[in-house]
DNA sequence: CAATAATGCTCCATCGATTGAGCAAACTTG
DNA sequence: CAAGTTTGCTCAATCGATGGAGCATTATTG
């Protein structure tokens, strides 16, 4: 605490330190990184530095302190947004689990822009990163090249890339699940299961195309074929969602799939206006959790993706680089929810 | 671009460039940060200085860059969380806008953790932040404090602090308009007003009391007692939330003010079980906006607090300083939700 | 008590980019 | 064409922390 109030024109530095101590620079360094028992400094004269450090307000210089040492621990993410409860998560847990282990985490936030993508990357290496984290990169090969190239590993988070391992969720086991529990439970609250509605992503997105083979292939299993009309996959924004649901003409007994939180605000949005004639019996289910998305009346499910178990993984290859540019898939949750008390409906048995 | 592939064991500096262009550093330095002009390096040796950068994928080294400058361009903020729209949206508005203005943005997120914060300011200031937003932090001033001893400026976003200036939302006319709301559709809907169940935050945080302020005022202006065991200021979180609603008895015609999204998933969670005597006639209102909480059916609206405008106010700050520590309130937007559309309802005229 | 070892420091080169000062060559002016 | 100016560049000190090398003291050993 303390501290010289107003009068203090600029930070101190080891030197002044040293010089109010009487003694030299390095053995102020020495104490106040720790490496003070290697360099045989004192404890006595240790704690006197340690203690007019604390009484000056002294905060190292990490521009100095980085420029110099060999390693800068630094741990870059590149997220493309933070408004959002699964990016914001991942956001989260990246930076405890780094402060955890001693490095020091940057996170840079880059809204689905191909240029400021690769900006941030650049960025991130001129800030030393030891390595990068992209996750849902419109381009991630292009910013592994230029990492490869300045000595900096990356690692692809939710999306795979060619060029740097990669740690995707099990879109496809995660969308099979997804689409079984909508379908059973289209079957059990309204009698019989039609083929779903896709809603949400693009085609050229690895995470979509995945969690539509999942889809197709819990169809496959329940003996139902799946017409290409009902697949709306032309964007996440919810807008666009929104549009495309109006252009399509709709049975009076619906089930859909939808691809992201993202999309499900243009679902929902969609659902509750009150202007046009929607289906009557309507249920649906969505890849990725939000708390308050799960309590709206039409849901049955939804697949959480394994943040936690995705940036264990994450970590366990910054810690032991792996040989070859592997990808490893994390199973998704699937959180169903129960359906709501039917007041004036006879259960079985 | 190019860049020589796996045979670079380290990045290329300055002096590499300089080596291969045969010439000095100082030049390649002043090419590459843009100062040539001033410092009249030929535009010829400018541009196959650049190109020679580009080929071998030069990225400056930060470090020794802001060592030496004077300027470190560095702005930090302090989040309490990513995981949630409200600070997802600052922390995503912040990055925008500081790199609009070709300022370096870094966030540290510290999850209400009173020493975490204040570890994460003082590796802002290692970092040379020029200046520090602290957002939702429990103890602004112990961190303006230090900052203040460091040189460093602060300011307090969405908290007043004492010690710096504040950019905080008009939590009392946001809050009494929200009431109001609430109020007036009790009436319309339901044929009566009660008065208001007041729910979730913490008594010893300035949000929350002036929350309490401007929901009292409301009530008086409507002529309504509010007893005070209609308050339920336990904490934010869900789980406490829910809890103490399950401790109270609650008439058959409820209505809630809701403290913060994050309060509203344990009053969500508590509506959902079907497992207890709830209030026929029930409807909220939340300070805090989400669009899935928008869709719930007892919504009758949010305040959204006005994230662009506060940021606006918090780089004005940045720019021009205030002479004094000032407090400045920004009006929250109230997002009414329509009733849906009653099916079986005259309307009267 | 001399030789050796351990202790407790300090000196100084270094990391890479920046920038004030300065210098040579080319150009302008009277 | 001498004196002054402009152009185009280089030199070298500097930012603050780090850490290998080295140098006095003090303790230990034969």
């Amino acid at each position: 605490m303390g501290a010289e109030t107003g009068d203090s024109p600029r930070r101190p530095t080891i030197y002044d330190l040293a010089q109010i101590a009487g003694t030299s620079p390095s053995a102020v360094s020495a104490v106040l990184n720790g490496t003070w028992k290697k360099r045989r400094i004192s404890e006595k004269l240790a704690r006197r530095i340690s203690q007019i450090a604390e009484e000056q307000g002294y905060a190292v210089n990490l521009q100095a302190s980085m420029l110099r040492r060999e390693r800068s621990k630094v741990v870059g993410m590149i997220v493309p947004k933070y408004d959002n409860r699964y990016f914001g998560a991942i956001a989260e847990r990246f930076e405890t689990m780094a402060r955890a282990r001693g490095l020091f985490p940057v996170i840079t936030c880059t809204r689905r822009d191909p240029e400021l993508e690769f900006e941030a990357a650049r960025e991130l290496v001129s800030f030393q990163a030891e390595c990068l984290i992209s996750t849902g990169t419109t381009d991630p090969d292009r910013i592994s090249d230029f990492c490869a190239a300045a000595g900096v590993r990356t690692i692809n988070l939710d999306l795979p890339g060619t060029r740097a391992p990669s740690v995707v969720s099990d879109n496809f086991g995660g969308a099979r699940d997804l689409t079984r529990l909508i379908l059973e439970r289209m079957r059990s609250e309204f009698g019989a299961a039609d083929p779903l509605l896709f809603v949400g992503g693009r085609a050229a997105d690895n995470n979509t195309s995945e969690r539509l083979r999942g889809f197709l292939e819990a169809h496959r299993e329940m003996g139902l074929a799946c017409p290409p009309e009902l697949r709306i996959v032309a964007g996440y924004a919810p807008g666009k969602t929104e549009a495309a649901l109006e252009r399509i003409a709709l049975p009076e007994r619906l089930g859909i799939f939808v691809n992201s939180t993202i999309s499900l605000e243009g679902v929902v949005h969609w659902m509750k206006r009150g202007d046009r004639a929607a289906p009557r019996l309507l249920r649906f289910g969505c890849f990725d959790w939000d708390p308050f998305a799960a309590l709206l009346p039409e849901n049955v499910g939804m697949t959480e993706q394994d943040v936690d178990g995705m940036l264990d993984v994450v970590f366990g290859m910054i810690e032991a680089w792996p040989e070859s540019p592997r990808r490893i898939e994390v199973p998704c949750i699937l959180r169903p929810i129960p359906a709501p008390a039917a007041p004036a409906q006879a259960q079985p048995g």
